[in-house]
DNA sequence: TATGGTATGTGATATTGTAACGTTGTTGGC
DNA sequence: GCCAACAACGTTACAATATCACATACCATA
């Protein structure tokens, strides 16, 4: 399911970026807030916010719901993380610099949600909205199916 | 916040749309699941599964909560409504045959859902899961932000 | 009339997310 | 250093969303 060649430098790197991101823009990249972007990306999928709660608790026992959602919130806002709104599910943002014009592709077999920024898209959207005088704020677009791997598994 | 000239007709010809439709595919078209219809093209917005749940016990006071989502389980399979997985809202659809290419625009502020069908967007979409090959079975698209007639107001 | 499938009734519960308020910690100005 | 202001976090309670399981009703057809 994890497409990284190596699962441990893949979560380092995440949370590396996202430490140097932050200093860079003065936001506080507290533990707190680091265990949980580390949780979603040991998890290399989309994360649910109650089995977060539940690894959370192991290392702090009293965590709450509202201790995962404010960690989470920080992440969001900040493009660390995606929240794919048609699983209520969160999945680590691989371009927090571009993290506007990511897309999903949601495989319903494997669970594997992959990242794709295309300017294409992008474009079409850019073109829709525009013809329909609408200023676009955020964009979600997350696409379900099969991915390959698993069609081929199946056949 | 409603587009149509006038919104009994635009109600009306939307049930009698799926009438003919569910006739065609006999499919039950069940008083109940009429009536969720109803309320959902009556708000003429997204509607949320509980405020449906208030309304349907209006005249119905026994209704319970799995009442409402297998009416609106019924309504989405067959193409009348759309979930808006960003608002945990229903809609309806007002071109069910072509109900897979619906894409939408929110407006954050007067909560206005325009459902456009843009086949360039349509277009665009293939082409990246193509490439990605990823077969597509079912496509998010929702873009929040600001409607024409809000900016206006608001200057 | 028996039978099987679909729809609905009903109660319980699971899952997801927020509000409100108090405490702690950090930062910057004096 | 001290204080004010604010951000982060702790904690309790609860709101909002959704599903499950099992019983009952309805309806088509053999």
């Amino acid at each position: 399911m994890t497409q990284c060649e190596d699962h441990e430098e893949c979560i380092s790197t995440a949370i590396e970026r996202a430490d140097r991101i932050c200093f860079q823009k003065q936001l506080k990249f507290t533990d707190l807030r680091k265990e949980i972007l580390r949780l979603i990306w040991e998890g290399h999928g989309p994360q649910k916010a109650y089995d977060l709660l539940n690894k959370l608790q192991q290392t702090n026992p009293s965590a709450k719901p509202a201790t995962v959602y404010r960690a989470l919130d920080f992440l969001i806002k900040n493009g660390f993380i995606h929240k794919v709104a048609s699983l209520n599910a969160f999945v680590g943002c691989s371009h927090p610099l571009k993290h506007k014009e990511c897309y999903f592709l949601i495989c319903d077999d494997c669970k594997n949600i992959s990242e794709c920024c295309d300017p294409n898209i992008t474009a079409a959207i850019q073109i829709t909205t525009a013809q329909n005088q609408f200023f676009a704020k955020n964009t979600t677009l997350e696409i379900s199916g099969h991915c390959n791997e698993c069609l081929n598994r199946s056949e």
